[in-house]
DNA sequence: GGGCGGCGTGAAGATGTCGTGAACGCGGTC
DNA sequence: GACCGCGTTCACGACATCTTCACGCCGCCC
């Protein structure tokens, strides 16, 4: 998660880096609303810190900028305690406002919940087709011709590894190690006999594969024509 | 757009109602959280403002349960201005904290932010059917055949997990974690346990479930087909 | 042409997990 | 004080999965 912290008090910024990263979150900070707006197009944050008072540019206008190309969470930082100002920020386009001085604390807790709200982006393409297979990643789920296809945990393990490398080649030793784990470099009989489970469930046949060719001495690959 | 109130106090009540409606929004007002839970279901609100101390239930727990079967925005009102007060609410699924007593024109303004955030929004389905079983998640009422159906707590929280991923597999861990929180990730006995005194309750057979289809070594299903 | 290694096939044991039934302890109610 | 609902825990048979082995086939190299 990325937060872009918009100051120009540098100890503010400091503060604020240190306090965030030590929770998990990538951090980056500017200190004019010009380069804010900028680094809200560039680094496409997941989440802005805002202060409205820079000396450069109005919080408020630097709110109507950002918002002219994104709607990434932001949350207001501001000295000012006045009504007026608060519902200035909010109706330009802030989604939610602080005073200072701020209790890390509650300033945390804000920032999860605006990034819980913006949080359901889901990946584009979470359910894969090919032909009459579909395998949705994030179901967990596989179906052949409209049947749910039971498949083993490492089964699946290995049908991931394989769809999530469309086209390359995947080494014997770069497949065991993702599916079984390091240290598990040479032991290609279990690929072959889960390979082999894999083409039996999904209708592949091995000596003319449609989904699954086997690279002789070297590894296997994953054709399926995705449709 | 229709803002419900959820407070104790009838003269809050009457002021939100005031304010409220005067700047056009549609109001409904409860005075406890139970009524709050329940017409945040029935009448789908845009908007909850809600009252953390309330007397029959905890603040935290009525948005626990209305984020069960809803993403309705929820501002907070409260008396209490405790840091630990503020980020157990917003970590419980809280969008906004207001601290009274407040300013109207703020809270309008964070109302407007909260309204124009969630926007377009399908309404969910607070009361699930799934041929002859019937699960109102609002009221946390299960019935089969027409009959009501007594689950404990516990029970029904890992029925409220499944049937909130429908189509999903779901670990064991995540089960865990969601059912009994944090630090309970390896006792796959409990699950086993609910999970039969479910099965049994709803009448569904393991050898052959029609609702919850368990993924041997990984998790738990619910393929119940929504009807 | 023969030997060799990798691959696909089939199947057998070993291992771990699941479903089942039941017991125990705890806190509340009558 | 006895009862009851609920959460927790244990033991055991049944079963799915993982692991391992043996065999036949094919292509390749000497």
């Amino acid at each position: 998660m990325k937060v872009l912290v918009v100051d120009d008090e540098p100890q503010i910024r400091r503060a604020l880096r240190t306090s965030l990263e030590a929770h998990g979150y990538e951090v980056a900070t500017v200190g004019t609303g010009e380069e804010g707006v900028v680094a809200s197009a560039d680094q496409q944050p997941d989440l802005v810190l805002l202060d409205l008072g820079l000396p450069d540019m109005d919080g408020t206008e630097v709110i109507r900028r950002v918002r002219g190309f994104s709607d990434v969470p932001v949350i207001i930082l501001s000295v000012r305690e006045a009504q007026s100002d608060k519902v200035a920020a909010l109706d330009a386009g802030a989604d939610d406002y602080v005073t200072k001085p701020f209790a890390m604390e509650e300033l945390l807790a804000r920032a999860r919940a605006a990034l819980r709200r913006a949080g359901p982006d889901e990946p584009p393409q979470p359910t894969l087709r090919y032909g009459d297979l579909e395998i949705d990643l994030a179901r967990r789920l596989v179906t052949l011709d409209g049947e749910q296809l039971h498949v083993t945990p490492t089964e699946y393990a290995l049908l991931e590894a394989l769809v999530s490398n469309p086209g390359k080649l995947l080494t014997h030793q770069w497949l065991l190690r993702r599916v079984w784990g390091q240290g598990y470099g040479t032991e290609t009989t279990y690929l072959r006999t889960y390979i082999r489970a894999l083409r039996k469930k999904l209708g592949d046949d091995a000596s003319s594969p449609a989904l699954i060719v086997t690279e002789p001495g070297v590894g296997y690959r994953w054709v399926g024509e995705s449709a």
